[in-house]
DNA sequence: CCGCGCATCAGCCGATCGGCTGATGGGGCC
DNA sequence: GGCCCCATCAGCCGATCGGCTGATGCGCGG
């Protein structure tokens, strides 16, 4: 039989300690050969063309220039697998980067094993996610948690700026009425009663950039 | 000459990846030994006594357990020196890690030559900071920003939690005028003047635990 | 073509908030 | 003992908020 070739990685996280550490673990797999790194999310979409590694893995947090949800979808559009490897796991997380047309999503937190495995999963196209991950998303599922919608997410912005109604509708061009309207729903999907329970939750959900 | 003896390390970070990154960053430097890992606060605490490491290398966000702010402090009244590595640069953080007596803070975004240098200063006690932090230090020295009283954050915690100011009052067992005094006081500190924007400001610079 | 989701707006009203002035008492510091 | 910070409380009042009912228009999919 003949040996199958390694799977080709391409690394993307703004953090050298995160990315020596990945080089080491890695380092330890026969099968898996680390091909590149980025570290930051324009670097990662350009080596992505460069180099069309099988996995990328792609943390969420970039700091500088684009993030890693903008970098997924660049890259997932290429035909190139994303593994989205990162801290957090709220459910705002997790939905934009499936959106945007991650393979798998993965937290840091996860044993070295789980990750080897997802590394190749990936690399066949098929979707890994950690445990605290798939919960969400079976959660998710079956309770169809309220979305908010692209407009409700402005509103949300400028309540988040500690605006007041009428402040948020001159900065969205609106009446004070309408942002009164979508305010009670952005209380209604996210539970709350007051501007600033929205606001907690808003930032404890990292529902806003 | 005789040769001078490494200096000894104990990592502190919930994550394999960032661990298995400073081992192998660290394992290029022959004056640098790594003796000991701790994936919680606790396991720190422990093998800090019993390993008695010249310096610990602590992040602050910990998962599960104690935190890293709690874990230096035990450790450093026992006299190790803790090198807190972490990933933000929040004035909270900062102060809270010097508080309780860390050595040092670097961030993770750092160069690893300046973790190298900064570890052997650490080792005789000298303190380092990564440069965004010492900006802010030195920002915090001119212009003392105002520091929230331990009351005012009961308070904060509460709004955070969306509630009003009859339910600030009874959960704090205080007439709603006090809330409402201790709500102007903060609005000042912070520099707002809702409570939407304390929210916000709390919440972006990690004044609540 | 009709229904549905979304965004837009209006008016009303009681509840809440935020700013103000002013006061009391405890605790630490010089 | 006096000073200052902190926490506590009171009352007043205009501005704002949150809930309600109801309405219009647009685009999309069946």
């Amino acid at each position: 039989m003949t040996a199958t070739p390694p799977v080709r990685i391409l690394l993307c996280d703004d953090h050298v300690v995160v990315r020596a550490g990945l080089l080491a673990l890695l380092g330890s797999e026969p099968d898996i050969e680390v091909v590149g790194e980025a570290g930051s999310g324009e670097e990662a979409v350009a080596l992505a063309t460069k180099l069309t590694p099988d996995v990328i893995l792609m943390d969420l947090q970039l700091g500088e220039g684009i993030d890693g949800v903008e970098a997924t979808r660049r890259i997932a559009a290429t035909g190139v697998h994303v593994l989205v490897l990162t801290t957090y796991d709220t459910d705002a997380d997790i939905t934009r980067a499936i959106e945007a047309g991650a393979t798998g999503y993965l937290l840091k937190a996860e044993r070295p094993e789980e990750l080897f495995a997802a590394i190749r999963s990936a690399a066949q196209g098929r979707t890994t996610l950690s445990p605290p991950v798939a919960s969400r998303v079976m959660a998710r599922m079956r309770k169809p948690l309220p979305t908010l919608t692209d407009r409700e997410l402005d509103i949300l912005a400028q309540l988040s700026q500690g605006l007041g109604n009428r402040d948020i509708a001159r900065a969205l061009f609106i009446s004070e009425a309408t942002v009164k309207t979508h305010l009670g729903r952005i209380y209604d999907k996210l539970g709350v009663d007051t501007r600033a329970g929205a606001v907690a939750v808003a930032k404890e959900q990292r529902l806003l950039p």
